[in-house]
DNA sequence: ATAATGTCTAACAAAATTGTCAAACAAAGG
DNA sequence: CCTTTGTTTGACAATTTTGTTAGACATTAT
């Protein structure tokens, strides 16, 4: 009896995550994406049975992947500046692996069916504690008194928007493959200097 | 002889601009985009010959409405801070009718075959005198020390982000489509003070 | 060895998408 | 009215992408 074991299955998802979130080719063909992972193209029928399935699998993944790393560290009890830190290291940590990720799930998200639409994101997000959080520092004087919410908001755009428009900015700015990724790795202190207004 | 209009031509190109650039579908079918223009697929040809230079007529159409919204602004002869405020609302109102132009066309750059790639954005944009004018009141002390080439894009990312992610953010802070649409009209004031200090 | 089970592949079928063409149609000039 | 020119359409062809199936292959238990 032939023992069963998922390393192809789990080869095709780490591929096709790849080819999504860090090359961003987010209508890949099912072909793009066997070549990629170097398998026949009939073992992604043979493992997930259908492209939308392949999909789901691999948003699963994603959903995962994105969840695991901001829960836990909005949850931790440290000091407020020292857990913003930490999560603005271990978010551009994970950017540098899948830049596109935050922007494949909105365009699937837009392109989706509305069938199962809301289905996505519903691991229980510690967000809305946090949020209460961003608020106490705020009245205690910490950082600039706005909305929670935009606090959260500025954060993640400065996180992730250099990573996304990475082509355009090069060409809008002049900078070369390697200028950007100095750039990019400045980013933390940048950050974390505008946030907490230096 | 009838008279040469090119008004349908014209009308195909809006409504691919907005499936593309408002809608985010990057990936739309030329029958998607006909349905949405209310004309048979066919003239989608006749007008275009193939897909692709359709495509082609709709990013030159993106890269103006880009291109000149910014370069305009960016070198008048008014003060840094007038100058940013001015630049702010008019990429906000932008943004408001195209909130996926900047992603789609990162996500083009991507999936070019190399070719054209940097034949687009050679527009000759302000950018490289604007850096400057920002090292300038940087020196003056006007505004945070850092990179010039952060100031801008921190800038693009506190403006661009909130509307690309827009689906994404209302799961993850579990807000309406009233409510987002609030906050994001709050996001002048937000990105003003932040870059200004206060 | 062989039976059983899981993995993989090639060939084929089906569906979706893009592209072509001939002809219908409309407007304007002669 | 008829011609000319540009526009629009439906029917069809080509291509690309996805899905299916039957069988080959490999591993392991009996």
């Amino acid at each position: 009896m032939a023992t069963r074991d998922n390393k192809t299955e789990q080869h095709i998802i780490d591929t096709a995550m790849r080819v999504f979130f860090s090359e961003g080719r987010l209508n890949a063909t099912t072909q793009d994406i066997a070549d990629a992972a170097g398998v026949n193209r009939t073992l992604i029928h043979y493992y997930f049975r259908s492209r939308d399935q392949l999909f789901d699998a691999v948003f699963e993944c994603a959903r995962l992947t994105a969840l695991a790393e901001s829960n836990n560290i909005l949850s931790e009890p440290i000091p407020f500046r020292k857990k913003i830190e930490k999560f603005v290291e271990s978010f551009l940590n994970r950017l540098k692996t899948y830049p596109y990720l935050e922007m494949s799930i909105t365009t699937a998200f837009n392109e989706m069916k509305e069938e199962k639409d809301a289905a996505f994101m519903n691991g229980r997000s510690r967000m809305k504690e946090f949020l209460k959080e961003i608020q106490h520092e705020m009245d205690k004087g910490n950082i600039r008194k706005t909305k929670p919410v935009h606090f959260m908001i500025n954060l993640f755009s400065l996180l992730v928007y250099p990573f996304i428009v990475r082509p355009l900015n090069m060409q809008l700015f002049g900078l070369t493959e390697q200028e950007y990724e100095k750039i990019v790795n400045e980013r933390k202190k940048v950050i974390m200097d505008l946030i907490f207004g230096q």
